[in-house]
DNA sequence: ATCCAGGCAGATG
DNA sequence: CATCTGCATGGA
Protein backbone atom coordinates (compact mmCIF):
# COMPACT_ATOMS: atom_id res chain seq x y z
CA UNK A 1 0.00 0.00 0.00
CA UNK A 2 1.46 3.47 -0.92
CA UNK A 3 0.49 6.87 -0.27
CA UNK A 4 0.29 9.62 -2.56
CA UNK A 5 -0.80 13.59 -1.65
CA UNK A 6 -2.73 15.96 -3.69
CA UNK A 7 -2.97 19.71 -2.88
CA UNK A 8 -6.58 19.89 -1.86
CA UNK A 9 -7.11 22.97 -4.36
CA UNK A 10 -9.50 22.04 -7.01
CA UNK A 11 -10.36 18.18 -5.39
CA UNK A 12 -12.78 18.59 -3.54
CA UNK A 13 -13.39 14.56 -2.71
CA UNK A 14 -16.88 14.98 -1.44
CA UNK A 15 -18.50 16.73 -4.20
CA UNK A 16 -16.20 14.91 -6.70
CA UNK A 17 -18.13 11.11 -5.71
CA UNK A 18 -21.61 12.46 -4.90
CA UNK A 19 -22.59 14.45 -7.94
CA UNK A 20 -24.11 11.43 -9.76
CA UNK A 21 -20.61 10.58 -11.56
CA UNK A 22 -19.65 7.34 -10.30
CA UNK A 23 -21.42 5.13 -7.77
CA UNK A 24 -19.09 2.74 -6.39
CA UNK A 25 -17.88 4.88 -3.12
CA UNK A 26 -18.52 4.94 0.77
CA UNK A 27 -18.11 7.50 2.75
CA UNK A 28 -15.85 6.01 5.89
CA UNK A 29 -15.49 9.29 7.85
CA UNK A 30 -15.27 12.84 8.09
CA UNK A 31 -13.58 13.52 4.15
CA UNK A 32 -12.48 9.84 4.26
CA UNK A 33 -14.10 7.58 1.44
CA UNK A 34 -13.49 4.38 -0.10
CA UNK A 35 -13.35 4.32 -4.01
CA UNK A 36 -13.92 0.96 -6.01
CA UNK A 37 -13.15 1.62 -9.79
CA UNK A 38 -12.82 -1.80 -11.88
CA UNK A 39 -10.25 -4.35 -9.60
CA UNK A 40 -9.21 -1.15 -7.40
CA UNK A 41 -9.77 0.50 -4.52
CA UNK A 42 -8.36 3.54 -3.34
CA UNK A 43 -8.78 5.09 0.45
CA UNK A 44 -9.11 9.01 0.65
CA UNK A 45 -8.93 10.91 3.10
CA UNK A 46 -8.95 14.89 3.17
CA UNK A 47 -6.29 15.98 6.25
CA UNK A 48 -7.23 19.57 6.29
CA UNK A 49 -3.96 20.29 3.98
CA UNK A 50 -3.98 18.39 1.57
CA UNK A 51 -6.00 14.89 0.00
CA UNK A 52 -4.51 11.51 0.93
CA UNK A 53 -5.02 8.18 -1.74
CA UNK A 54 -4.01 5.67 -0.56
CA UNK A 55 -3.95 2.78 -2.37
CA UNK A 56 -1.84 -0.51 -4.30
CA UNK A 57 -2.08 1.25 -7.99
CA UNK A 58 -1.33 5.10 -7.68
CA UNK A 59 -0.78 5.48 -10.77
CA UNK A 60 -4.06 3.98 -11.85
CA UNK A 61 -6.09 6.81 -9.80
CA UNK A 62 -4.21 9.51 -10.19
CA UNK A 63 -5.40 8.99 -13.93
CA UNK A 64 -8.62 8.18 -12.63
CA UNK A 65 -8.91 11.43 -10.79
CA UNK A 66 -7.54 13.30 -13.46
CA UNK A 67 -4.53 14.60 -11.10
CA UNK A 68 -2.78 16.26 -14.08
CA UNK A 69 -5.29 18.07 -15.35
CA UNK A 70 -5.28 21.56 -14.56
CA UNK A 71 -8.78 22.59 -13.52
CA UNK A 72 -7.59 26.17 -12.56
CA UNK A 73 -7.46 27.46 -15.86
CA UNK A 74 -11.04 25.15 -16.62
CA UNK A 75 -12.52 26.80 -13.52
CA UNK A 76 -11.92 30.07 -15.10
CA UNK A 77 -13.29 29.29 -18.00
CA UNK A 78 -16.26 28.97 -17.51
CA UNK A 79 -16.74 31.52 -14.94
CA UNK A 80 -16.34 33.67 -18.23
CA UNK A 81 -20.57 33.12 -18.47
CA UNK A 82 -22.29 34.44 -16.05
CA UNK A 83 -25.09 31.95 -15.44
CA UNK A 84 -22.51 29.66 -14.47
CA UNK A 85 -20.72 31.73 -11.77
CA UNK A 86 -22.89 30.63 -8.69
CA UNK A 87 -22.78 26.58 -9.32
CA UNK A 88 -18.75 26.90 -10.34
CA UNK A 89 -18.33 28.86 -7.11
CA UNK A 90 -20.31 26.63 -5.18
CA UNK A 91 -19.17 23.35 -6.83
CA UNK A 92 -15.62 24.18 -6.69
CA UNK A 93 -13.20 21.14 -6.62
CA UNK A 94 -15.44 18.60 -8.31
CA UNK A 95 -13.22 16.90 -11.09
CA UNK A 96 -14.44 14.65 -13.84
CA UNK A 97 -13.35 10.90 -13.65
CA UNK A 98 -11.66 9.14 -16.11
CA UNK A 99 -13.82 6.04 -15.30
CA UNK A 100 -13.43 2.30 -17.34
CA UNK A 101 -15.62 2.48 -20.08
CA UNK A 102 -17.22 -0.79 -19.77
CA UNK A 103 -17.75 -0.30 -16.47
CA UNK A 104 -19.39 2.96 -17.16
CA UNK A 105 -21.78 1.60 -19.48
CA UNK A 106 -22.93 -0.98 -17.53
CA UNK A 107 -23.80 1.46 -14.50
CA UNK A 108 -25.40 4.12 -16.90
CA UNK A 109 -27.75 1.79 -18.05
CA UNK A 110 -28.53 0.92 -14.97
CA UNK A 111 -28.92 4.74 -13.69
CA UNK A 112 -31.95 4.92 -16.46
CA UNK A 113 -34.88 5.87 -14.37
CA UNK A 114 -33.67 5.31 -10.97
CA UNK A 115 -32.33 6.90 -8.23
CA UNK A 116 -29.08 6.99 -6.93
CA UNK A 117 -29.42 5.12 -3.77
CA UNK A 118 -30.92 2.56 -5.58
CA UNK A 119 -28.11 2.72 -8.90
CA UNK A 120 -25.40 2.01 -6.47
CA UNK A 121 -27.46 -1.14 -4.52
CA UNK A 122 -27.54 -2.48 -7.82
CA UNK A 123 -24.54 -2.05 -9.10
CA UNK A 124 -22.96 -3.18 -5.53
CA UNK A 125 -24.96 -6.48 -6.03
CA UNK A 126 -23.91 -6.85 -9.65
CA UNK A 127 -20.06 -6.72 -8.27
CA UNK A 128 -20.73 -9.22 -5.46
CA UNK A 129 -22.38 -11.55 -7.47
CA UNK A 130 -20.13 -11.74 -10.81
CA UNK A 131 -17.50 -9.69 -10.37
CA UNK A 132 -13.98 -11.08 -9.10
CA UNK A 133 -13.66 -11.77 -5.44
CA UNK A 134 -10.48 -9.43 -3.82
CA UNK A 135 -9.41 -8.80 -0.86
CA UNK A 136 -12.11 -7.64 1.18
CA UNK A 137 -14.68 -6.54 -1.99
CA UNK A 138 -15.67 -7.42 -5.26
CA UNK A 139 -14.63 -6.12 -8.58
CA UNK A 140 -16.33 -4.55 -11.22
CA UNK A 141 -17.57 -7.57 -13.66
CA UNK A 142 -16.28 -7.53 -17.04
CA UNK A 143 -18.67 -8.42 -20.44
CA UNK A 144 -17.15 -11.75 -20.16
CA UNK A 145 -18.10 -12.25 -16.83
CA UNK A 146 -21.91 -10.51 -17.10
CA UNK A 147 -22.83 -12.90 -20.22
CA UNK A 148 -23.03 -15.86 -17.27
CA UNK A 149 -25.55 -14.24 -15.73
CA UNK A 150 -29.33 -15.05 -16.68
CA UNK A 151 -31.94 -12.28 -17.31
CA UNK A 152 -33.78 -13.67 -14.19
CA UNK A 153 -31.01 -13.70 -12.16
CA UNK A 154 -30.39 -10.15 -13.18
CA UNK A 155 -33.77 -9.39 -12.25
CA UNK A 156 -32.99 -10.73 -8.48
CA UNK A 157 -30.59 -8.13 -7.98
CA UNK A 158 -33.13 -5.77 -8.13
CA UNK A 159 -32.42 -4.44 -12.41
CA UNK A 160 -36.58 -4.32 -12.84
CA UNK A 161 -36.94 -4.08 -16.98
CA UNK A 162 -33.07 -2.97 -16.97
CA UNK A 163 -32.06 -6.39 -16.83
CA UNK A 164 -32.54 -7.48 -20.86
CA UNK A 165 -30.79 -4.55 -21.49
CA UNK A 166 -27.91 -5.78 -19.18
CA UNK A 167 -27.89 -9.15 -20.64
CA UNK A 168 -27.86 -7.70 -24.20
CA UNK A 169 -25.09 -5.65 -23.11
CA UNK A 170 -22.95 -7.73 -21.86
CA UNK A 171 -22.92 -9.50 -25.54
CA UNK A 172 -22.46 -6.45 -27.68
CA UNK A 173 -20.09 -4.34 -25.58
CA UNK A 174 -16.63 -5.58 -26.31
CA UNK A 175 -17.36 -4.64 -30.60
CA UNK A 176 -18.53 -1.29 -29.45
CA UNK A 177 -15.90 -0.36 -26.71
CA UNK A 178 -13.53 -1.40 -29.63
CA UNK A 179 -15.23 1.55 -32.15
CA UNK A 180 -16.04 4.12 -29.70
CA UNK A 181 -12.50 3.91 -28.31
CA UNK A 182 -11.19 4.51 -31.91
CA UNK A 183 -13.62 7.52 -31.86
CA UNK A 184 -12.66 10.72 -33.25
CA UNK A 185 -15.14 12.86 -31.21
CA UNK A 186 -17.73 13.14 -28.51
CA UNK A 187 -20.85 12.96 -31.10
CA UNK A 188 -19.19 9.98 -32.87
CA UNK A 189 -18.73 8.10 -30.05
CA UNK A 190 -22.41 9.06 -28.74
CA UNK A 191 -23.92 7.90 -32.18
CA UNK A 192 -22.14 4.56 -31.74
CA UNK A 193 -23.68 3.73 -28.47
CA UNK A 194 -26.77 5.18 -29.15
CA UNK A 195 -27.67 2.13 -31.27
CA UNK A 196 -27.80 -0.12 -28.26
CA UNK A 197 -30.60 -1.08 -26.02
CA UNK A 198 -31.08 0.78 -23.14
CA UNK A 199 -28.82 3.46 -24.12
CA UNK A 200 -29.90 6.90 -25.00
CA UNK A 201 -28.85 10.59 -25.23
CA UNK A 202 -28.65 10.97 -21.59
CA UNK A 203 -26.73 7.56 -20.98
CA UNK A 204 -24.61 7.69 -24.33
CA UNK A 205 -23.67 11.32 -22.94
CA UNK A 206 -22.91 10.49 -19.61
CA UNK A 207 -20.91 6.93 -20.99
CA UNK A 208 -18.65 9.43 -23.50
CA UNK A 209 -18.07 12.19 -20.37
CA UNK A 210 -17.53 10.00 -17.46
CA UNK A 211 -15.96 6.37 -19.51
CA UNK A 212 -13.98 8.14 -22.35
CA UNK A 213 -13.54 11.69 -21.00
CA UNK A 214 -15.07 13.04 -24.22
CA UNK A 215 -16.11 17.13 -22.45
CA UNK A 216 -18.29 17.87 -25.49
CA UNK A 217 -21.05 16.19 -23.65
CA UNK A 218 -23.82 17.51 -21.93
CA UNK A 219 -26.12 15.34 -20.26
CA UNK A 220 -29.82 16.13 -19.70
CA UNK A 221 -31.21 14.71 -17.14
CA UNK A 222 -34.34 15.61 -15.66
CA UNK A 223 -32.09 17.76 -12.68
CA UNK A 224 -30.36 19.36 -16.05
CA UNK A 225 -33.43 20.30 -18.08
CA UNK A 226 -35.51 21.39 -14.83
CA UNK A 227 -32.40 23.87 -14.54
CA UNK A 228 -32.19 25.13 -18.09
CA UNK A 229 -35.43 24.78 -19.09
CA UNK A 230 -37.30 27.88 -20.93
CA UNK A 231 -39.81 29.10 -23.39
CA UNK A 232 -37.81 28.21 -26.58
CA UNK A 233 -35.36 25.08 -25.09
CA UNK A 234 -38.28 22.78 -23.97
CA UNK A 235 -37.12 19.50 -24.72
CA UNK A 236 -33.77 17.71 -23.59
CA UNK A 237 -32.68 17.52 -27.14
CA UNK A 238 -32.92 21.36 -27.37
CA UNK A 239 -31.67 21.59 -24.00
CA UNK A 240 -28.28 19.26 -25.10
CA UNK A 241 -27.80 21.50 -28.49
CA UNK A 242 -27.54 24.78 -27.58
CA UNK A 243 -25.09 24.31 -24.32
CA UNK A 244 -23.04 21.92 -26.90
CA UNK A 245 -22.83 24.79 -28.71
CA UNK A 246 -22.30 27.29 -26.15
CA UNK A 247 -19.57 25.88 -24.19
CA UNK A 248 -18.26 23.43 -26.69
CA UNK A 249 -15.25 21.83 -24.99
CA UNK A 250 -16.14 22.25 -21.73
CA UNK A 251 -19.71 21.34 -21.72
CA UNK A 252 -19.32 18.51 -19.85
CA UNK A 253 -17.56 20.29 -16.69
CA UNK A 254 -20.15 23.03 -17.12
CA UNK A 255 -22.79 20.41 -16.74
CA UNK A 256 -21.37 18.87 -13.59
CA UNK A 257 -21.32 21.88 -12.05
CA UNK A 258 -24.84 22.81 -12.85
CA UNK A 259 -26.28 19.08 -11.88
CA UNK A 260 -24.01 19.56 -8.56
CA UNK A 261 -25.87 23.08 -7.47
CA UNK A 262 -29.10 21.79 -8.53
CA UNK A 263 -29.12 19.00 -6.64
CA UNK A 264 -27.59 20.29 -3.49
CA UNK A 265 -27.35 24.42 -3.21
CA UNK A 266 -30.99 24.67 -2.49
CA UNK A 267 -32.55 21.94 -1.11
CA UNK A 268 -35.10 20.41 -3.51
C1' DA B 1 -51.79 6.64 -2.44
C1' DT B 2 -49.38 8.97 -6.09
C1' DC B 3 -45.12 10.75 -7.61
C1' DC B 4 -40.38 10.55 -8.67
C1' DA B 5 -35.62 8.98 -9.54
C1' DG B 6 -28.95 11.16 -13.60
C1' DG B 7 -34.69 7.81 -19.35
C1' DC B 8 -35.60 4.50 -22.80
C1' DA B 9 -38.08 1.61 -26.34
C1' DG B 10 -41.77 1.14 -29.20
C1' DA B 11 -45.82 2.98 -31.26
C1' DT B 12 -48.15 6.58 -33.25
C1' DG B 13 -48.86 11.41 -35.74
C1' DC C 1 -38.94 14.42 -37.41
C1' DA C 2 -41.52 15.11 -32.94
C1' DT C 3 -44.49 13.69 -29.24
C1' DC C 4 -46.86 10.01 -26.14
C1' DT C 5 -47.07 5.98 -23.09
C1' DG C 6 -45.70 1.97 -20.31
C1' DC C 7 -42.26 0.56 -17.44
C1' DA C 8 -39.50 -2.53 -12.41
C1' DT C 9 -38.43 -0.97 -8.13
C1' DG C 10 -38.29 1.41 -3.71
C1' DG C 11 -38.38 5.62 -1.04
C1' DA C 12 -40.77 9.99 0.08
Amino acid sequence: MQTVYYPKNNFDIEATLTCGQVFRYEKVGEGAYVVYSKGHRCELKDNGENIEIRTDVPAYFENYFDLSTDYGSIVSTLMGFEELREAVEYGKGIRILRQDPEETVFSFIVSANNNIKRIQGIIARLCERYGDKKDGYYAFPSAEQLQRATVSELKEIGLGYRAQYIYDTARTLPGVIEKIRSAKTADEARKILLTQKGIGPKVADCIVLFGLHLTRSYPVDTWIFKANATETLNTPQRVHEHFISRYGDNAGFAQQYIFHYARNARER
